[in-house]
DNA sequence: TGACATTAGTCACAATCCGTGACTAATTCG
DNA sequence: CGAATTAGTCACGGATTGTGACTAATGTCA
């Protein structure tokens, strides 16, 4: 079980590492990982090693893939496999002392296994960001819309344009607004809203041919 | 490395299911299944296995996801990975003696936990539909677009209208004709087509948040 | 042979969706 | 006060999509 923990730092999205104990390896980080314990399940392990690493629970844990190829691995098991799991901004997490964020674009050097479940995580995240409430597992309970909007653009690497955003967002009834604003500063407060999905009239859509690219596949 | 082998037959997507050697188990049937031998990768062992099931190579070889928890599995390993084969109709396979097909949404007792990668086999190649050639790898090299459409129809599990469908296709560049005809039988010839996907004029689209359901996603 | 059933393939209209620029609103700063 | 800054909305035009109706080519059967 390997374990890739997100969340944003600022306008960048960071990714936890523990500072290797063994001093053979090249690397001087990795990602926290471990095996199942006897009667353990992996959904459960992973849970055990998220919360050695991060000192909290996560706000969502999701499996990725199993890797089990001839990379370099740690631990040097056959296969490990990846987890995801998504932290809130500013959650009440602490991180034992050999545990920092990093800048998930500029990792310092890291098993070369790992570093492929780093990209097949973050890889499934952006797969995955309209079909399960990913963002609103990186922000608070409340949130304002660009703060929304900003998580959105952080995972998919572009701008937004803001009505069209909040469009979609309005048709989708996935957020309901509370009755408070947040001012931040300087510029207009922001009316606060929270994550409440609600029972959507059908209308399933055609066949999208959409970004079925030329690799063979495998 | 569990392997969920899919091929249309008729108007039904199947799976192959091998007899179950063991007779202390209460199920007949079971998902081929090995663990990698020494040096063996993951993917290379799910390979040696569907091709022992199947006595071909399938057109698609594609990891799902692992599953790890207190269900029933025929070998009783901690965790079982979940393979998606997929074998053009028609396919010059020759499944030894022992192994089967039978419709998906009819399958015989099978353990727990194979039952589960089944369905999370289903799941997936569905999620995956758009984004991965996966419709054409359960056609011969040459189909016709009424072939196509069915097999998405099937995989989708509702109608989908003609004009739509072809329209959708063209815009995507993912076939081209070759100069022969089909007639089958009555009604007019059909054109036959092949997978031949062209690069694509960009066009990026804006942020849908359809399928995003009020699971709280673990 | 000729009407009919059957399957393939296309067209065009209306409704909806979506990218976009321009606008208004509410606040801080100097 | 006015400029700067951030929030939020509107409306237009072009693109996309659901849909029914149409034409085309073949086999079937009286």
């Amino acid at each position: 079980m390997d374990i890739v923990s997100l969340t944003p730092h600022g306008r960048r999205l960071t990714a936890l590492l523990v500072r290797a104990g063994d001093s053979r390896s090249k690397e001087r980080w990795q990602l926290p990982h471990d095996a199942p314990r006897a009667d353990e399940t992996i959904d459960e392990a992973a849970a055990r090693v998220v919360r050695a690493a991060l000192g909290a629970q996560p706000a969502m844990l999701e499996q990725i893939t199993a890797f089990g190829d001839r990379r370099r691995h740690p631990s040097d098991a056959v296969v490990s496999i990846g987890y995801v799991a998504l932290v809130a901004t500013g959650a009440n997490t602490s991180p034992d002392g050999d545990a920092a964020w990093f800048p998930v674009d500029e990792l310092p050097p890291i098993a070369p296994r790992q570093r492929a479940i780093v990209e097949g995580a973050m890889h499934a995240v952006r797969a995955r960001l309209d079909q399960s409430p990913i963002a609103f597992r990186l922000l608070p309970q409340t949130f304002t819309l660009s703060q929304l909007q900003e998580i959105y653009e952080l995972l998919l690497g572009r701008r937004l344009h803001k009505a069209s955003f909040r469009r979609a967002l309005h048709a989708s009834w996935l957020v309901e607004p509370t009755d408070e604003w947040r001012s931040e500063g300087r510029g207009r407060p922001a009316q606060l809203f929270r994550y409440a999905p609600r029972k959507r009239r059908g209308s399933r859509r055609g066949v999208r041919f959409e970004g079925v690219s030329g690799s063979l596949g495998g």
